[in-house]
DNA sequence: TTACATATGTAATATTATAACATAAAAAAA
DNA sequence: TTTTTTTATGTTATAATATTACATATGTAA
């Protein structure tokens, strides 16, 4: 075994892996598939499929989140996550803006003792408010 | 007016909306739009819509959530729910379980207090927790 | 160098959801 | 009551989202 293959294996993304990141980061907003699909389509990416299954493995590995209720996907803020976790968004219902909470620990904190009391074990969970943000009260 | 009118007109379902309403109270798990229309095909449900226009009704009068991840919708347990209102479930991964948790009082009061620090407005949430059940963790 | 897992390409199709338009029924206003 | 407005219904077509199935290639481990 030598150190590259020490290093985070989950790290060595793919070239479609990483273009689909790379498109998702440099978004101001979520994207869905069919649309990083023709965003992608000048540079080899042709098939629904060749997105699906780029983001199934960044979702696997923490890099990407999709949010639910609205079939989109973002990259996660939180840079250096290494794994399918936790996600909690605001989605604002005047002006459609999401954004990503950082994970709140009372949050958190709430869910395990929960679990504790219900007797489950929560793998992860995701978190969709939907809110009237700061901008939109005024 | 009468006694009728002012009886909350939100309580007055049409024939579509009870069938799908019951079919859904009596589901021991989430149904699929695409079900429910199989399910009322004999009793003159014979297009997606009419079951999709029943479904908004009835999520929008706090009747009936939809699972987010799952694309299936569940009758509300709180029988007396009258609004669209909060949501959340747990989900077994092993055995595709799903519950609703009775509204919890703390994760309410946190996701409030949140609020407040950001300066938006909750207005609802929809929390769908990854779980191991009590049965699977045996 | 064989075996095995993982990734890629492609076509077809399944699943979920909405648009658009015509008509009807119920409720409110005049 | 009759007009207006809102709400519901029916139907067809189609849009949007996602997966199956299968052929082939590539990387990794034994």
């Amino acid at each position: 075994m030598n150190t590259k293959q020490l290093s985070n294996k989950k790290e060595i993304l793919t070239k479609h892996q990483e273009m689909v990141l790379k498109l998702l980061e440099k978004s101001v907003e979520p994207l869905k598939a069919y649309s990083i699909l023709f965003n992608l389509s000048e540079h080899g990416v042709k098939a629904p499929l060749q997105v699906y299954r780029a983001l199934d493995k960044l979702m696997e590995i923490g890099k990407v989140h999709k949010i639910e209720s609205k079939n989109a996907f973002v990259a996660c803020i939180n840079s250096n996550c290494t794994a399918n976790s936790n996600a909690a968004f605001t989605i604002c219902e005047e002006c459609d803006v999401i954004s990503e909470i950082h994970n709140n620990k009372e949050i958190l904190e709430n869910l395990n003792y929960l679990a504790n009391q219900e007797k489950f074990k929560l793998n992860k969970y995701n978190l969709e408010l939907y809110i009237t943000c700061k901008n939109c009260l005024k």
